[in-house]
DNA sequence: TTGATAGTGAACCATATGGTTCACTGTAGG
DNA sequence: CCTACAGTGAACCATATGGTTCACTATCAA
């Protein structure tokens, strides 16, 4: 709990990145060699090694390495902070965005009685 | 929908330093000018600045300037999209999760049916 | 008019990021 | 043993990021 922050700061970093984001949704399909990977993504070995190392700092990859090949799977992380911290962003926006409903009918309906005060 | 990836590269980009999830937290309770801003996170007005463009180009923020001072509120984007995005893949995960999970049970009952086997 | 206040933009700085090439290690297969 | 293959790490490069200072503009208030 302590590095809470730090996490969403990797996190969302990590998430920041389209190819990285890519190799995700590969992942959730099957696991992966880098050269699988590499290859998808036309990238080079070592290119690719370090959005895996990226990945794998986050805590949403996995890997192990078997004789010359290293296989990537999704890792114990399932993004429940940062769905936290969205929906909790989505709450707060709401709240705002009703006050300011809330505002305009106020001032709809003091209108409303400035005309007809006026009209008398 | 065209830059949809382009949008969550700058969205989770945006979100990914915690002085500019600070101020997405510190505006769902109330707008602030720059000045409040940069005394609340210590920095100074440039810097701040900086940062609201971030949230501003992100669609996080909107401000207007009246007078000498900006003002900063909540923008239209509510995080639908970064939202959808991590609940697809805790989808994904959760499947890959339970086919390593029927895995397991399988594998259980086959050594379970081989040491029955071996029994007799 | 004059001084303080709010913000802005340019320049600068250190560090991080996303990618490459190249030289290397370790393993697999004939 | 020999060759090919999978990955790794160091070095390098261009650009982005997060922050500052400084000089400037515009506005508010006395």
């Amino acid at each position: 709990m302590v590095h809470y922050q730090a996490r969403l700061d990797t996190t969302f970093a990590a998430l920041s990145d389209i190819t990285r984001r890519g190799v995700l949704e590969r992942l959730g399909d099957s696991d992966a060699s880098i050269t699988d990977l590499a290859q998808r993504f036309r990238m080079t070995l070592t290119g690719m090694k370090k959005h895996v190392s990226v990945l794998e700092q986050a805590g949403l990859v996995t890997t192990e390495k078997v004789g010359r090949v290293r296989t990537c799977k999704l890792g114990p992380r399932r993004l429940e902070e940062e769905a936290a911290w969205i929906e909790r962003h989505r709450q707060l926006w709401s709240a705002r965005f009703d006050a300011l409903d809330e505002l305009v009918e106020h001032l709809k309906s003091k209108e409303k009685a400035d005309a007809q005060r006026k009209r008398r």
